[in-house]
DNA sequence: GTACGGCACCGAGGCTCTTG
DNA sequence: CAAGAGCCTCGGTGCCGTAC
């Protein structure tokens, strides 16, 4: 039985029906993610995925999120009864086998960010998209075709004026891509500041970059106080901004002390994406999956308020 | 003729399997 | 268990057919 974005499902006899969501897979960096999307759910809400593994089960059971997966690892919290299975290896027989995604690899997200950040943009032509996007011209035709098979993309008329259909589900399954796909390709290393509180004097938009995350969300919504800072920044300008900050570089694997910047590489142009951002603040989309991320429920509640802001400013096109 | 979208090919990188 | 080879997937380049 569909309800308005997912399915439901009635455990055996019990009476007791789920909102579903279905995952192929359930790793760590999209706990955040997950996490919210089932919130969003009618309760109660159930994560179907091929495969969690033990560190995701308990993660998962700490934010009081219920699962099932192929391998018949589960967590199911409801009044009549209590499940808690996690180590049930994974095998090739369980899981499906991965569908290629054109729209969710990293060219793909790149272009589906500045979908999102310029909704007007899916109805320029190829090349144009192109140029907004950083993407090749090639890429293109495979994403949008991805996306039409996908339903987040509508051709109407003679003309084939498209336009973004669904576009909160679209951020949902970017924000969950977003740090497997691409995230990995932009990490420039994390960075040892020499004041505890680095986001107060460093200006990361003297160097075409801004802040990411945590330190974004605190000048949008002064609710949150910053514990870490995540810069993205032009990959050239990654000496200049070393250097004037005497930044000292640290182990990848280093604490989160609040000393500690992460440094990405800003893989969109501000020029070209008509972005009514805030100076020195990265684009709302791109602020709401970097708190996702770090699976912190602060952040998530911020999170939630950001998800709202979008919200409002894309039903404005 | 020009701008547009589609498509085929190619190179790079990553993952997996096998062998020592 | 480690290292190397091979395969597969993905993204980019560039060309071609078409429509205006």
């Amino acid at each position: 039985m569909p309800y308005s974005d997912g399915f439901i499902l009635e455990l055996g006899n019990t009476g007791i029906q789920y909102s579903v969501e279905l995952k192929r897979w359930a790793q760590q960096a999209n706990l955040g993610t997950i996490v919210a999307q089932l919130r969003r759910m009618p309760p109660p809400a159930l994560l179907v995925a091929d495969y969690v593994n033990p560190n995701m089960a308990d993660r998962l059971r700490e934010a009081g999120a219920q699962f099932i997966d192929a391998a018949g690892n589960a967590y199911l919290n409801e009044k009549a009864f209590f499940v808690f299975v996690k180590g049930n290896r994974k095998t090739s027989v369980h899981a499906s086998q991965r569908k290629t995604s054109r729209a969710f690899n990293s060219s793909g997200l790149k272009l589906v960010f500045s979908f999102l950040t310029d909704p007007h943009l899916v109805g320029e032509t190829y090349r144009r998209m192109a140029e907004a996007s950083g993407v090749s011209l090639g890429a293109i035709g495979w994403v949008l075709n991805d996306l039409k098979d996908k339903g987040y993309v509508r051709e109407h008329g003679k003309k084939g004026a498209r336009s973004l259909e669904n576009a909160m589900g679209l951020l949902d399954r970017w924000a969950e891509s977003f740090p497997e796909k691409l995230l990995p390709e932009l990490g420039m290393g994390h960075f040892q500041a020499t004041s505890a509180m680095p986001w107060k004097e460093i200006r990361p938009e003297l160097f075409g970059g801004c802040w990411g995350g945590e330190v974004a969300v605190s000048r949008l919504d002064n609710y949150l106080s910053p514990a870490q800072g995540t810069i993205y920044l032009p990959r050239e300008e990654l000496k200049n901004l070393v250097m004037e900050y005497k930044l000292r570089k640290s182990p990848d694997n280093s604490p989160n002390a609040s000393e500690t910047l992460q440094i990405n590489e800003k893989f969109w142009l501000d020029e070209l994406i008509n972005v009514n951002q805030t100076p020195g603040i990265a684009p709302d989309i791109l602020v709401y999956a970097d708190l996702l991320m770090t699976g912190d429920s602060r952040n998530l509640e911020a999170a939630e308020r950001l998800y709202a802001q979008i919200k409002n400013r894309i039903q404005e096109y």
